[in-house]
Parts: structure tokens; C-alpha cells; sequence
DNA sequence: ACTCCACAGGAATTGAGGGGTG
DNA sequence: CACCCCTCAATTCCTGTGGAGT
């Protein structure tokens, strides 16, 4: 006879949060710190917006971290409030863009702005004409001054195109009733370069640039943070100052200090502390590194796992680096124990390979033997093994 | 200076999947 | 129904290339 086992549910202990969504990364803030000079920037850059007039564009530049998006949706925010007063029209999308085409981006920019009872737009069947066409209605339907806020809008491709033509909407008499404006926000300094200088001309921006926060800014962010998410006393200070440390050592990056002492959080609950501590600190980080990668490995083709995999498997057997054919060989009989088709050409392969490099999975190196060997690639690991060896191939 | 290896990597094409218009 | 669009992985075909050997 086994003792009727207790509710494991109601079993925990007090937790050290008093909020943990205050940690997540879809919160908002209602008070924006350290980034005053930011904020005046660019409610000078929106000036026109809330006075009626024809908005400029603007890109906002700065690392991961910095407050670029935070900062943007308080502006939103604000603006709306200013728009109230002054009684304009103001209608705003927000779209993060990673990893789209500019189809997808117009698609869904229509879609935004539709009206529910509305149809979607279709994912596939029109071009991308026929998708600006219908955002240019949608636009003019609301009339008054539209924003587009397009994140990591240097993740689109065909981004050129896309501007050049939103940003001519009013000279091409596509908008009649409505003028448009685009914010967009990017880590990367040198997107302005990769516009053709016929859109550069068009699309004539005010720049906005988030400097990386110091140790002492992520100070005071983590602290405020952690006082709204954390009970009294839940933390140390010491905590505090280590986890504002690690994050300021990855170019001030707040966003990592914040899933690190949401980790920490985490894992001083699961051991039953009442109180997070530097050890905790050390675990969240450890923890935030290995979640990181997971996701990023969830986010490759079944293709792209299987070869990451068997670059580990070769990693860990200290048969790295290895060149093209050699992993190839290997990968295939690894298709054949999971079941997978192998691609049947080295070249597929090898672009696959090519693409893990360039995303940082794997370290690429040419050689060059000359007559007797002929120029080629190896190939080394860049993750640590053990954690991709935990893909789980089967499916 | 020329050869020539063993690929690298560009370009074009295919084919399946999902969907429109007139 | 015929015809066209978008996407994405994969394949086929091919030209390009850096440097050790001669």
C-alpha cells in the first residue's frame, strides 16, 4: 500500500518573485532609464508627425540591448498621446522583420492595418505589387499620418526596393489622403551603405544612435527592474552588480542582463533559496548561453541539424576540422540511422555548410595544397559539441 | 612562368507546395 | 480552366582560383 502521494503543485515554496513578467521580453517598462538623450533626440525627429506635417523618416541604430525597441514603443506611446492633443490622425504599425522577404513584410503591414472583419491578405499568389497596392488603401483609407516601424530592417530582403517605393508613395499618387513615415531600427551601422543611392536619395532619414549602456546605466536598469520583479530583500546586491558586469561586458547589452536575472530568479526557486546570489547569477548566465543556442539550433532545417550534428560528432572525436567530403561521408550514414534522405550532391552540402558558417555555428578555413591537393575548405565546430550533440534528429 | 589539383561557388533550372485572376 | 506569382530546398552544369610543384 503506497501513502496517497501529496499535491506536488501545492507544494513550492515561496518564490522569489514578486513579478516575474516584469523580466520577460515583452514587457513594457512604464519608465524608461538612462536613455534621456535618446528620448529628446528623437521626439525632435517626430516632431513633424505630431504638428500634421509630412513625417520624416527615421532609422534608429545601435547593438542588441541598447533600448532601441524599448524606447520606440514608449515614443509610440507618447506620440499618440501628443497626437490626442493636437488632434491628428496618427495610425502606427510595429513589425519586427527579422528573417522576411519584403513580400512578407507588406503582407503583413496589410494585415496590421486591416480591419478584423476584413479577409488576410494571401501568403502566396500575388506579387508584391499587388501587396503594396493594398497597403497604399489601407493607408489611405485611415488617412492622417501613418508610421511603420520596421525592427532589424536589415533582415529584409530586397529591403532597397521596399523603401525606394514607400518612400515615392506621395510623388507616384498612390496616397492621396494619408502621408507615410518609416522608422526603422537596425544593430547594423552599415545598412545605410547596402541602399542603392538612387533609395538613399528618396529615402532621406534622420538618424538616431543608442549608445551601449555602461556598467553603472545597467546598474540602475537591472536594480529597478529587479525591485519590481523581485520580493524585498530577494536579491543581493552583489547579484545585482555582477549580472550588471557580465552584461555590460557584451557591448551593454541590457536585454541579456535582464534573461539572466530572470535565470537567476529561476533557479533560486528551483533549489528552494530565499534569495539570489552571485552562484545564482553564474547558473542564469550559464543557462541564458545554453538556451540561446538551443533556440538557435531549433530555428535550422532538418538539412542544416543533421550536418551541425555530424560536424559535432567529429568535433568531439577530435577529427576536426574537417574538409567537405569527409564530413559528407560521415552525414550520410547518420541520414541513414535517423531516417532522413540525404541530399545526394557534396555541392548542397557544402552550401549548407557555407550558411552555417556565415551563422556562426561553424568556423570555416580555406586551404590551399597546391598541385597535389588543390584548394578546399575545412570545417570546425564553433558551438560546443556536447550541447548540439542533445538535438534530438528523429521526426 | 606555367601547370594543374580539388574543390569553391555562381547561375540557371527543377519540382513540390500554396495560391491568386479573369 | 489556363495561366501567373511567391517560396524554398535541391540539383545540374559550369567557370574560377591560389599556390605547391615543375
Amino acid at each position: 500500500m503506497t501513502k496517497p502521494r501529496e499535491n506536488p503543485l501545492l507544494n513550492f515554496g515561496e518564490s522569489v518573485f514578486s513579478n516575474r513578467d516584469a523580466l520577460s521580453e515583452s514587457y513594457e517598462p512604464d519608465r524608461i532609464l538612462e536613455r534621456d538623450e535618446e528620448i529628446n533626440q528623437y521626439a525632435a525627429a517626430l516632431r513633424p508627425i505630431v504638428e500634421g506635417s509630412t513625417p520624416d523618416n527615421i532609422m534608429v541604430y545601435g547593438n542588441t540591448g541598447a533600448g532601441k525597441t524599448a524606447v520606440t514603443r514608449y515614443m509610440i506611446d507618447m506620440m499618440y498621446e501628443a497626437c490626442e492633443n493636437s488632434g491628428n490622425a496618427l495610425s502606427t504599425v510595429f513589425l519586427n522583420c527579422n528573417e522576411m522577404t519584403a513580400f512578407k513584410v507588406v503582407r503583413t503591414l496589410v494585415n496590421e492595418l486591416r480591419d478584423e472583419d476584413k479577409d488576410e491578405f494571401p501568403a502566396r499568389g500575388l506579387s508584391t505589387r499587388d501587396a503594396l497596392d493594398a497597403l497604399y488603401e489601407e493607408i489611405d483609407d485611415r488617412a492622417g499620418t501613418c508610421i511603420l516601424v520596421l525592427d532589424e530592417i536589415d533582415h529584409i530582403e530586397n529591403i532597397d526596393s521596399l523603401l525606394y517605393d514607400l518612400s515615392r508613395s506621395h510623388s507616384t499618387g498612390n496616397l492621396e489622403h494619408a502621408t507615410v513615415g518609416i522608422i526603422g531600427i537596425s544593430n547594423d551601422y552599415t545598412f545605410r551603405d547596402i541602399l542603392s543611392s538612387k533609395t538613399r536619395g528618396t529615402f532621406a532619414e534622420e538618424e538616431l544612435d543608442f549608445t551601449p549602456y555602461t556598467a553603472n546605466e545597467l546598474e540602475a536598469i537591472l536594480r529597478d527592474r529587479a525591485e519590481i520583479s523581485f520580493r524585498d530583500d530577494a536579491i543581493t546586491e552583489a547579484a545585482i552588480n555582477l549580472c550588471a558586469a557580465i552584461a555590460a561586458q557584451d557591448s551593454g547589452n541590457a536585454r541579456q542582463g535582464l534573461d539572466i536575472l530572470h535565470a537567476a530568479g529561476k533557479e533560486a526557486d528551483k533549489k528552494d533559496d530565499k534569495q539570489v546570489t552571485e552562484a545564482h547569477i553564474r547558473t542564469g548566465k550559464r543557462n541564458v548561453e545554453r538556451g540561446n543556442i538551443e533556440r538557435r539550433i531549433n530555428s535550422l532545417t532538418v538539412q542544416q541539424q543533421h550536418i551541425l550534428y555530424t560536424l559535432a560528432l567529429l568535433e568531439a572525436d577530435g577529427q576536426t576540422p574537417a574538409r567537405t567530403k569527409e564530413i559528407y561521408s560521415l552525414y550520410t550514414s547518420i541520414c541513414e540511422q535517423s531516417g532522413l534522405d540525404p541530399l545526394s550532391t557534396t555541392r548542397s552540402v557544402r552550401e549548407h555548410l557555407d550558411k552555417l558558417s556565415m551563422q556562426g555555428f561553424a568556423d570555416q578555413i580555406l586551404r590551399n595544397k597546391g598541385r597535389d591537393g588543390g584548394k578546399y575548405h575545412v570545417y570546425e565546430c564553433s558551438m560546443r559539441a556536447d550541447i548540439v550533440l542533445e538535438i534530438d534528429l528523429r521526426e
